[in-house]
DNA sequence: TTTGACCCTTACCTAACGTCATACCATAAG
DNA sequence: CTTATGGTATGACGTTAGGTAAGGGTCAAA
């Protein structure tokens, strides 16, 4: 039978010595035999049972439920990896919502500001702004909006130009044929396009997911502020209503 | 002025009053004044700095780094940010593979299965796949193959089942339209509409963009596996080569 | 027998506090 | 004036997963 003493072991696991002197102290693993110079010694089972140990520790388990689930083969392995991915799904949130700000707060530092309310709606007067996000909350939820606001007010000045240059031609293609039939294909496959070029832009917050809400929001956000629909400097309500329609009905196509 | 004992402080900052003891004796943050009975007496200069404090301690940073910040202005606050952002970035890939490899894990242990080498190939014989990858390879590179066979394999059975009946329509509805023009419009709804779906599937890693190498590199997996592109049972290799042409172009269509 | 590599235990150190334990202070009610 | 209540202070220990010595024993080869 092979035996390992503690550094042959702690050579093909690749943890320390040190590590195995905790492990065995806390229990997690003990050697197999003891020399009577007190001298660890290790077989094939407790190489085995480290490399375990290792497997969960890669995932960030504590010790003490590594040594519960290794300990009992009753363990709920299933419930616990379910429950750790939920509270790393929710560290990776937190990561997302931290590396936002710290992208604000250089973006600040460096003279370049945020979108302030204000200018989200600087090319209406007040009453005009209140009157439309009024009237968009009452038609798709107060979330949708804010949701859209949040994500544009992410963007700096210059990420915003970018992505209204960008879109500008989509836009006026979309525009163009906007009067023909009430959904076509050609419009369906800008508005594909016009998705996919949106995504670049949203936040990446973990869910992978396309957001189909979250797209309808943005339509109605067009709605409430005509400044993004205006094609050669002219505002356009009806493309506006037309371009909601159209994203709100791609979405719904996309949602199975 | 305004003074503000340990526990009133703590009330409008929202941390301990041991906290406030340990910041103290870090010296990170110490109060405006000591009373004879030594009670500590905080005015409004500590209370804004607690509150920088509790900002940078939002972004994880240790408090070590808060105190060099705080106290030395000409602390470079640009790359501190810039550096920490990255380890941050760092700890959420390392989270989101762990993530993977938890679900993973849970798909092993409830018996469903990864796709093998083998199974990915299983419709042809092992001369058949070799020729396939190694034609496949030619044109289009190893890697571009390689990222889509991983990706393939990190699904189950019956996640593969799932995406190729999803797609079957859209293919079946390509297929019919393929013979007409080289690359119309219609097909390249069709082909927008594969990709979004294509992507539902697609792993995150953090990077929140579109991987159209990736998805170029998918069609080329079409070519080399005609499984996929099988129209009610019969293998259409010429389909397969029109797919995959369709996709690179749509592909090509989106790099700007 | 010496040397060098390995082994042991004990104990202090890390970050950022939480949680007692013990004793002192302040203010208002009885 | 005393007491009840509640705030305050210091000190010490516990937490995670080991790192880094210190001081001393063991083993094999030269």
């Amino acid at each position: 039978m092979q035996k390992y003493t503690a550094k042959g072991l702690s050579n093909i696991a690749g943890v320390s010595v040190r590590t195995l002197h905790y492990y065995d102290k806390i229990g997690l693993l003990q050697p197999a035999i003891r020399t009577t110079a007190k001298y660890r010694l290790y077989g094939e089972n407790e190489l085995l049972k480290l490399q375990q140990i290792l497997f969960f520790k890669e995932l960030d388990f504590p010790l003490k439920e590594i040594q519960a689930i290794l300990n009992d083969p009753e363990f709920d392995l299933i419930e616990a990896l379910e429950s750790h991915g939920k509270a790393l799904a929710l560290k990776q949130k937190r990561i997302s919502k931290m590396l936002n700000t710290i992208e604000k707060t250089m973006l600040n530092l460096k003279g370049k500001k945020m979108i302030t309310e204000d200018e989200l709606y600087d090319c209406f007067t007040k009453e005009e702004a209140t009157k439309n996000r009024k009237e968009t909350v009452e038609k798709y939820g107060a979330k949708a909006l804010e949701k859209s606001e949040a994500y544009l007010k992410k963007l700096t000045k210059e990420q915003l130009e970018a992505l209204k240059s960008e879109q500008k031609e989509i836009f006026k293609r979309l525009f163009e044929i906007s009067d023909r039939a009430p959904v076509t294909q050609e419009v369906q496959l800008e508005i594909a396009r016009h998705y996919i070029n949106t995504r670049k832009f949203w936040g990446t917050d973990g869910s992978s997911n396309p957001q189909w809400r979250d797209y309808k929001g943005l339509g109605a956000l067009y709605i409430a502020d005509k400044r993004f629909t205006q094609i050669d400097g002219t505002a356009q309500p009806d493309f506006a209503k037309f371009l909601s329609k159209a994203m709100a009905h791609f979405a719904n196509s996309q949602l199975k």
